[in-house]
DNA sequence: TTTAATTCTAAGCAATCGCTTAGTTATTGT
DNA sequence: ACAATAACTAAGCGATTGCTTAGAATTAAA
């Protein structure tokens, strides 16, 4: 009955997180957004409703992108301190571009640049990250019996802690410094 | 001759600095910057010449009143790791503004929010303050006489990655993270 | 082949962006 | 009192923001 769409919503966005990874939300216009996913702007809103909506859809295909990449490699790790340690080193390498700029992450950008003043669904969608995130560090950390279950959550709160700040020191320090911390990180485990 | 200003450019641009702190650069417009410093944009522009300048001033303000509340008492301090960790604990208040909410570190949100693409004069003010407080914690850690230049040198890179991801986290977790954070940083330092 | 449904292009909407400027008001030396 | 200087108000500049819409193009069922 009607005509088909010539493009591939996940294919699109997939370029659309590309750019809100790099420039962040509201430095991101739907004139870029056009230009990076090589669809017009009806197109855009008639697939995705707003800015807002590409962007939520963006963050679901990060975190997509983030499973296959680094968080299935740590879940089938044999676990214990030396899987997160080889975490914290592979997310150095998957916030790189083509051109070898640290990006950091998506999400840590996020709650960084909007902070408190993030939509409700867009804050929750970072939460639900985050606790992801947390729960396989615990998993992992539970691997070794002889840790308490005080001892798992203060460590994984800082494990937590320790790579959001690995996310922003990336876009302004060396790798020595990066390669300093990442060691001295685990050193205290 | 001449008429005189109605405004001390030191008051204004506290207030001009309060809102970058809380925005963030690019959500900043000239707009709230005139309602928020009191005087018009022609005040604004022939003060501070542009946007830019206005945060430039804005960045040294926020440096001035860090080294007031924050790191004058770290130089003063007897030294050590004890000192350090205290320096943590006073930025997570010096964070919060009148309702509470943290605002993170204006350095950290500026490299996070700009990263590379951030001007040049924007860049090395950041670089400039990152580099006077790892001097400052280099100083502190060489209090201990038993640690090694080596060691000293790694130590100073992970209290400043640490800090930086602080920043960001207090963002989003709450007080008893933060805690375990600072708690785990300075365990085996 | 007609017809209804959907997507496309491209122009344009009001609002806001950083910034400028014309004209008025205040302050001073002469 | 007058002239010179600078700071004020407020309107407006072109460009860009997120978003919408009129009309042409394409599809497939009837």
């Amino acid at each position: 009955m009607a005509r088909k769409k010539e493009y591939i919503e996940e294919e699109v966005i997939e370029k659309a997180m590309e750019l809100f990874w790099r420039n962040g939300y509201e430095a991101t216009s739907v004139r870029m957004l056009e230009k990076e996913m090589g669809i017009n702007q009806f197109s855009i809103y008639s697939s995705f409703g707003n800015k807002k909506g590409v962007f939520l859809k963006s963050l679901a295909c990060y975190r997509a992108k983030a499973k296959v990449e680094l968080i299935d490699k740590l879940k089938n790790s044999s676990g214990g301190i030396q899987s997160i340690k080889e975490y914290f080193y592979d997310f150095i390498n998957f916030s790189k571009d083509s051109t070898r700029t640290k990006k950091g992450c998506l999400i840590t950008n996020t709650v960084n640049e909007l902070g408190e003043k993030a939509d409700t669904e867009i804050m929750s969608n970072i939460i639900s990250f985050a606790t992801n995130v947390k729960t396989l560090f615990i998993e992992k950390l539970e691997s070794n019996k002889l840790k308490t279950p005080e001892m798992i959550t203060k460590q994984a709160n800082y494990l937590m802690v320790s790579l959001q700040g690995l996310s922003v020191a990336s876009k302004m320090f060396d790798q020595k410094q990066l390669d300093d911390f990442i060691e001295s990180t685990f050193e205290n485990l």
